[in-house]
DNA sequence: TCGTCGAGTCGAACACCGTTCGTTATGGAG
DNA sequence: CTCCATAACGAACGGTGTTCGACTCGACGA
């Protein structure tokens, strides 16, 4: 006959520790960055996915900013990069700008946080780099030309993803209700006082957001272009 | 000869409350963000400088998001915003993105935050868009063109804030540290790796900033050029 | 085999955050 | 003078990133 448990006895010994990992902890954060977005980005929410505490982590990543920056470059990995060719400079660079924004955009709120990290140096970062650096001078462009030009494709880009993704998530009825507002407030005034905002109002949407991105890159490279054959 | 207060007397009355204002708000926040940088930009830093607490803040602005907004849409009116000619529209778009930049940069985060904000919709705002578009469609763009090219420049005018501001504040040291082990780093590995990389690095700096900025708008405005002559 | 060491895991706690709730104070209107 | 609406305020809530110190575990050397 088997006798009960004795109360002195605490249950089931607590599991196994788990060994982490970075790539794990990196997987995880990429997970519940890509299914609840940038809010749940906190090493609390992390280390819970992965059934542990918080502290855990920092013996993997040296902080928060750390695990942003791996993220990013995860992100990165996604996309493939071109092999600088001279005769298609403009679509390989198309490309690539068009690729990374695809990639962000994946994962709401990557973008955002990457805007105030440090100089992207991990092992993808890199890669881009010099993939489009590569197109860039493959297209003609001096040194320093394509160095600029690099570092604004960069910026932008990101930019946007933070514009399309803040579109997207969960703030979209807040934003739709600003941008009603706006309207509403901009046809309230005096008429003639923002004859330009009331015409063009109506085109801004999720809609619409490829479409400004293309513009922007085709106007870009146009510039560019005029730039070679000065 | 006066007697010492005795012990059961409390002091100086607690002042009398002090009347706050939305502007009043605003300028400290500001003066806080200026001073110290985005760190210092807490509901209780400002409310400190107010001597009062944080709760109080919130009779005067919904929450810090709009705080935010209001700070930026302040920073905007520092901008003085050129009357359309279609004579001059380049240097006018020029003018006025480099006008945004600099109101930006003189507040270091202000461009981050407002990053993640809604559309801004504060009075300057609203006057920025108006003029930039007028610009635009001085220069012979149409709706939609100038829609999608005022999009653009406002993310990377932002964008390029938020760069330039992270190269110049306190965290500067770090950056450089960055930069240092990443020219190491890519120095270190086979020759050819990333020869693009190895070439440009030195070229970014903080001295090399604004050129950055002008090479970007100068290669956007021509890039409008050349769609405006097709 | 045993003991030591280094690295990883973990809980508690620190210092901070934005915001809400309920109370108090104040000024203006009737 | 009284009442009411609004602003100011303190306490507290629920959250954040991170550190510190204790514990665990596996590898290695004696």
């Amino acid at each position: 006959m088997e006798l009960p448990d004795p109360p002195w006895r605490t249950g089931a010994r607590k599991p196994v520790r788990q060994p982490l990992s970075r790539d794990k902890i990196v997987d995880t954060a990429l997970g519940l960055l890509e299914k609840e977005g940038i809010e749940a980005l906190s090493m609390r929410r992390v280390a819970q996915a992965l059934n542990t505490g918080p502290a855990s982590l920092y013996a993997h990543v040296r902080n928060r900013d750390e695990l942003c920056e791996l993220m990013f470059d995860r992100v990165l990995g996604d996309v493939e990069l071109p092999e600088a060719d001279p005769a298609r400079w403009r679509d390989q660079l198309k490309e690539l700008c068009f690729g990374q924004v695809k990639a962000m955009i994946a994962y709401p709120g990557i973008a955002a946080v990457v805007m105030n990290a440090m100089i992207p140096a991990g092992p993808n970062a890199l890669r881009h780099g010099e993939a489009m650096l590569a197109i860039l001078r493959a297209g003609g462009l001096s040194e320093s030309q394509a160095a600029w030009a690099f570092d604004a494709l960069g910026l932008y880009g990101k930019a946007y993803a933070v514009e399309v993704t803040s579109w997207r998530d969960g703030s979209q009825e807040e934003m739709a209700e600003r941008a009603r507002q706006m309207t509403e407030y901009v046809r309230s005034l005096p008429a003639g006082t923002f004859p330009n905002l009331i015409a063009i109002g109506p085109l801004f949407s999720a809609q619409t957001a490829h479409e400004r991105f293309e513009f922007a890159i085709d106007t870009f490279i146009a510039g560019l272009d005029a730039l070679i054959k000065a």
